[in-house]
DNA sequence: TCGTTATCGTAATGATCATTACGGAAAAAT
DNA sequence: ATTTTTCCGTAATGATCATTACGATAACGA
């Protein structure tokens, strides 16, 4: 019983992780919220616990709805299929929205004051997540024989993500989506094959 | 004539570089800031102007003072020894001082409040201005010929941008040196070179 | 219709932010 | 020795921050 809830929760945090996308955690404030979201403070407490809450809520909701590419990818047949669709999709995701461009996940990670440690250490845990999943999926391409045996899955996947997180900061600054396919072709222009050897050795 | 200056400026300065380095912009207060350098609120002011006057003056001692192997790395033969060369200082540079990793001109850029966006364009442009350098480098080897006339150089620059703020950002998420070097190794594999096309061709 | 319960918006709270007014202290100039 | 000039540190300023107390409002059960 009681009075109903006057707001949309869901539209409400899709709003609130626009914000947190463009202006990173810290330089979110809740007058930025409560103009974004059209509800007031304390409905967003009630609603949401307080700032770190909310934001891990939209954090959450950022890997479910717009990184949904990610589990999509590794079910693709071989690792460089996996790796060219994780880059098109986040070179189309960091520069569809030109008001928040780049990548929220990334966005808050670099830096901030003491009180956003924590915030900071989730961040990295997410991403950590994204790259390990990656990893097994290589590791599963070797054993698929689509990876030479020499191929490292670290080293692949870490090179993968730096790619990536490099993208994101070249989103945010202002890069077109065509260089920014340029960069990820050119990152797959390296990519390891296990078909035929790029040594120019003849039979 | 006057009281002369107790503190030194010059070191003031560096400890000031260092908070930035950590904290971005925003993320550094002047209890922070006085803290580090051993000077008080007043004394900074009127040594360095506001704190967006300071931190200018800290960007522009990184770009001298950490960021010098840019201008040496450009004087180098070919373009695959510049960017190797690039790579491997910023490599080092991202993980020598394990409280302050990363790049400063990166951890800056990505999000912040609206009061910090002169910031932000102020190190989009320090960016920028960094990869122009490296552009300019690799038309300079096309025509050398030890990049080959297909090469791209806005494309190659970028790409090798992109790899160094990846690592970046994995620089501040904690990577090892060694993994990041197999990154910059990985970004190397296959690095376009004019003396002999990787097609396996047979005469 | 009345009482209970939950949400609403206004406005307050205390903390922290960047910035500076001000008086004492020290060094040069007279 | 006194004046002038500059710097130092304390402490204040007003703004903004995240968070919440509180009274009004609205929906339910009885």
């Amino acid at each position: 019983m009681g009075r109903h809830r006057e707001f949309d929760v869901e539209k409400a945090l899709d709003s609130a992780l626009c914000v947190f996308w463009r202006k990173g955690y810290e330089g979110a404030s809740y007058a930025d919220l409560t103009e974004a979201t059209g509800v007031e403070r304390p409905a967003l407490y009630s609603a949401f616990g307080n700032k770190e809450a909310l934001f891990r809520l939209a954090l959450a909701r950022y890997y479910d709805r717009y990184l949904d590419y990610l589990p999509e990818a590794l079910l693709l047949p071989t690792a460089r299929d996996v790796a060219a669709y994780i880059l098109h999709n986040a070179i189309e995701l960091n520069t569809r929205y030109p008001e928040h461009t780049g990548c929220l996940g990334i966005n808050g990670v670099l830096a901030g004051s003491d009180e956003a440690e924590s915030v900071r250490l989730a961040l990295i845990d997410a991403r950590a997540a994204g790259e390990r999943q990656i990893r097994e999926r290589f590791e599963q391409a070797k054993t698929d024989g689509d990876l030479p045996s020499t191929a490292n899955p670290d080293t692949l996947a870490a090179f993968l993500m730096a790619v990536l997180h490099g993208i994101a900061v070249q989103a945010k600054a202002g890069f077109s989506r065509e260089m920014l396919t340029a960069v990820g072709e050119q990152a797959l222009a390296n990519w390891p094959s296990a078909s035929s050897s790029v040594s120019t050795q003849s039979p």
